[in-house]
DNA sequence: ATGGTTGTACGACAA
């Protein structure tokens, strides 16, 4: 089963790449954060041409998640329960017995900011959901956006982002305790030395440079086996990219 | 150089 998580920063610029992906990999699962869609003009049509179900939950200009998938998506789930929030950023569902929830979590814009206090409240709610999601689902996997790169190697330059946005303490630590419940940073295992990097800034021709950050994860219980896993970077190099490049994992079916 | 680019939507904000 191969599954794979894609910050497309606009459904409607984005859709040719979408569906070319769609062709060459052939994914069973791909999950959709960033996708600046409200659901009625979400196309539906287009992705089921190409022979894939999808679910949505999206809004105008902001935010925005899709799931994929060449079998049908069951107990559909947007949102945090009991987290009152007007911004579209979760969508969870069952496919192929593996319960996959779909997360673009907010970026914080600077660390101090009203919007970091937004990040950490939010994190905070998610984490909850997220333990207790893992009560009632042996096979659960966690992909998207999280923002939040965990450790120096998934940083092109550290000092230069020590501190910052996506890398403090507080940041990081909500990862490792999503981590301590019971997931695994399913493409640090795979991959323990590499960069794996999954975003490059648009500015300052920062993907040429190679000035990249690993922010894009996919997080696995026990009852799931990465076989293999890794970073489309292709995707990045393409005409009018997203500033992500998608990233997969392969599981033991 | 505390720099610049892209998307949405047509000015400014978010990333």
């Amino acid at each position: 089963m191969k599954i794979v998580s894609w910050n497309v920063n606009s459904l409607n610029v984005r859709l040719p790449h979408v569906l070319d992906y769609l062709k060459t990999h052939a994914p069973d699962v791909l999950a959709l954060q960033e996708t600046k869609t409200p659901d009625e003009k979400f196309p539906q049509a287009e992705i089921e041409a190409a022979a894939y179900h999808v679910v949505f939950s999206g809004q105008k200009t902001y935010n925005g998640v899709a799931l994929l998938s060449k079998t049908e998506a069951v107990d559909v789930q947007a949102g945090i329960p009991e987290f009152e929030d007007a911004q579209r950023r979760v969508l969870a569902a069952t496919i192929n017995g593996v319960r996959i929830i779909d997360v673009y979590i907010p970026n914080g814009q600077e660390v101090g900011s009203e919007k970091y206090e937004y990040k950490l409240g939010w994190l905070k709610a998610f984490s909850g959901y997220l333990k207790a999601e893992l009560v009632t689902h042996e096979k659960l996997l966690v992909l998207g956006d999280f923002n939040i790169a965990p450790a120096d190697i998934d940083i092109h330059d550290p000092s230069r982002w020590q501190g910052k946005i996506m890398c403090s303490d507080t940041e990081r630590q909500y990862f490792f305790a999503m981590l301590a419940m019971g997931l695994a940073d399913s493409l640090r295992s795979l991959h323990p030395s590499e960069g794996m990097h999954s975003w490059w800034d648009y500015r300052l021709n920062a993907f040429q440079r190679n000035w990249g950050i690993r922010i894009d994860h996919i997080l696995t219980t026990a009852a799931l086996i990465p076989l293999a896993g890794g970073v489309h970077r292709e995707e990045r190099g393409r005409e009018r990219p997203s500033d992500h490049a998608p990233v997969w994992v392969e599981l033991q079916t």
